[in-house]
DNA sequence: TATTGTTATACTCTATAACTATA
DNA sequence: TATAGTTATAGAGTATAACAATA
């Protein structure tokens, strides 16, 4: 069966179901995350921030004084994993690590004056990618949509 | 000032403001994604699939004689991350690589009778987990959650 | 020239065990 | 004995460049 002439980096004809999969809650969130996430990456880029960093930057921001454990636990991901990301964070002078006077294991984060205003310049693309984003959903629906992932979220399993 | 003692194992209390991060979609979602993808992996665990590999077993099964490029597509991952997954459900007999006659360049994939016994009985499993999931969550909820979901997704940028 | 599948490679995110210094 | 931060390491997921065979 010949195949027809296809213009050059035109997506070709398919038509592939996932009538079986589209049905999964964990499936459609997977794609919208997929997509959300790798729009982030480009929205934070100019930045030098990735989601991570950028997240741990407003969190210490937020929470002056902040430890590693607690931001990691805020966070959700392993305390080793933050070493790198406050690393790379205090090495662009974005944040300080200050000894706690009362308990010499612990760090006290503090975001510096620059921190700061990167966190806000960031934050305000992100704001503004994130609207282009949810723009022509019904602001129920957005609603809604929030309150099924706290739920998803409130469900988790541990162990 | 004392510390006051704390229960081993106990979670310290702690109370991080997210307040700057959490009306953001993308936090949200990526919150409820990382809930889900650990479930459902522990979920797909005695089945021996992962997210992934799951995933392209149910594609192949519901479009039998798919291409690998196809099905790379449908799964919006890139054509050489799909090798392996390939070649992992090829080497466990649950999908067979068939030479399409016109295009010696490409595969025909398909489903073997048992990597259809399997997808059926992992799909029963991650149903009953979705469904827990799910549970006590309103129907309209739900489905304004999908729409919001496909929205986003719909909304990708490219380039 | 372009496409299919492949190899090689790199970067990111995640998870665990084990260490040190403190408590 | 337990906790805070760290090191080392491993496993996944994702992305790009370049190749051989074929179209």
């Amino acid at each position: 069966m010949p195949e027809r002439p296809r213009i050059p980096g035109e997506s070709p004809v398919v038509s592939v179901s996932d009538r079986r999969l589209r049905g999964h809650f964990g499936y459609q969130l997977k794609r919208a995350f997929n997509v959300i996430q790798s729009d982030l990456a480009r929205t934070l880029k100019p930045f030098e921030l990735r989601m991570l960093t950028y997240t741990a930057l407003v969190l210490v921001a937020e929470n002056p004084g902040l430890r590693q454990s607690q931001l990691a636990d805020a966070m959700e991901i392993e305390r080793p994993n933050l070493v790198a990301i406050i690393e790379e964070l205090e090495r662009r002078l974005l944040v300080e690590r200050h000894r706690v006077p009362n308990d010499r294991r612990a760090y006290a984060l503090e975001v510096t004056p620059a921190g700061r205003t990167l966190v806000h310049r960031a934050t305000a693309a992100v704001e503004t990618h994130e609207a282009a984003f949810l723009q022509g959903l019904e602001p129920e629906t957005r609603a809604a949509a929030t309150e099924a992932l706290k739920h998803i979220e409130k469900g988790r399993r541990r162990g």
